[in-house]
DNA sequence: CGATCTCTCTACCAATTGGTAGAGAGATGT
DNA sequence: ACATCTCTCTACCAATTGGTAGAGAGATCG
């Protein structure tokens, strides 16, 4: 394999000290040190912090499209949730930082929310048109597709991204309770979901 | 009414401040030029930033207990659960930062949120419990009552917080919006919790 | 060879950060 | 009247912040 070019070495290294630390928390001398390299570098490859932040979102964007693209071919809506929750889930052991990106630039008063979103838009309609004829079709409960995709996106990142709170309740991150955790969630979105 | 005291107005300002712009976002220039005097007159108060934050999580805590104690009282689970949504809701409203400083405290790695936590534990505790009595005679469907919170939790706070998501759906966060997600949660967490 | 291009470096810089030292004003207690 | 206590201020400070200017090394190309 191909040694990655510097310019995808920050990209990857800002994506998880964005990610993890946030972009306040983030100082683009710790960010070179890490790398092995001085901030003039990183400012050769990118020209503020704001547009490496900026840059390091698109990066992200492609990723959860990657991911997502596997989860689309799903035929019926509960095998598209069971898909998202497995993804959701193995990005939370594999690549933490990337759910954390996504919380910190999804932050009330985020400006850069658009940014993401805009770019996983086509995601985001096929989902709930997807949503949306299961509804007609009595396949699943509820009556607004848009907001039922909303609920079912806050429990899952929820469950996935609270490790603190999760703590706070006693549940220690282990790779077994995450799994439980992923278990009870998909009963508690399955229950939620069946209609009646 | 009589006028609060520096330090009630510093922990007030700084809570606001803290939970909508974050602990690195804030800096003791820009929180004291918003109460109107210099940051030593904040760090005679409050010996360090850290401090403050501190102060300010101790008060953050304070405010969920006045609340979380109306709740309490409510006589069978679904009616608790209700009564959350309600707070949650109003809090979203009224004191958004109050919920934003939640969010912050609980980033994952975060080392405050045992602080946090620990003044609310004994709510945790008795949720947990109502909740397992009612597991055990069945008014509700589930496995694991420690678990099942925890998803109850992930769902109520982040229908309510995610706005910036939200936003991205589609839905501007308008009151009525707002009140129309109340419902569609409500219904949601209704359908979940159902014995069937 | 010489010229250009790509990239990382050293050397700075002004602004901002959290924090210290201590002066001065006003109230309070004796 | 005097001393003490409470509080906010001015005056600094060293460290860190994001960012600019430009030198120099190495490859590529004519």
């Amino acid at each position: 394999m191909a040694e990655p070019t510097t310019r995808q070495r920050i990209l990857d290294t800002a994506l998880d000290s964005f990610g993890t630390r946030g972009l306040d928390g983030t100082s683009l001398d710790a960010l070179a040190r890490e790398l092995g390299l001085r901030k003039q570098s990183i400012l050769y490859h990118f020209k503020s912090k704001n547009a490496l932040f900026g840059a390091v979102l698109d990066e992200a964007a492609n990723l959860f499209i990657e991911e997502l693209d596997q989860v689309v071919k799903g035929e019926d809506v509960w095998e598209q949730v069971e898909g998202t929750v497995r993804i959701v889930f193995r990005l939370a052991v594999q690549r933490p930082a990337l759910l954390g990106l996504l919380r910190e630039a999804s932050r009330p008063g985020s400006t850069v929310a658009v940014q993401l979103s805009s770019r996983l838009s086509g995601y985001i309609d096929a989902a709930q048109a997807s949503l949306e004829a299961a509804l007609d079709e009595g396949r699943v409960a509820g009556d607004d597709a848009r907001l039922l995709l909303f609920s079912l996106y806050s429990t899952i990142m929820g469950v996935a991204t609270e490790v603190e709170v999760s703590r706070a309740m006693g549940i220690e991150p282990t790779l077994r309770n995450l799994a439980q955790r992923r278990g009870e969630l998909l009963r508690f979105l399955k229950v939620a979901l069946a209609p009646r």
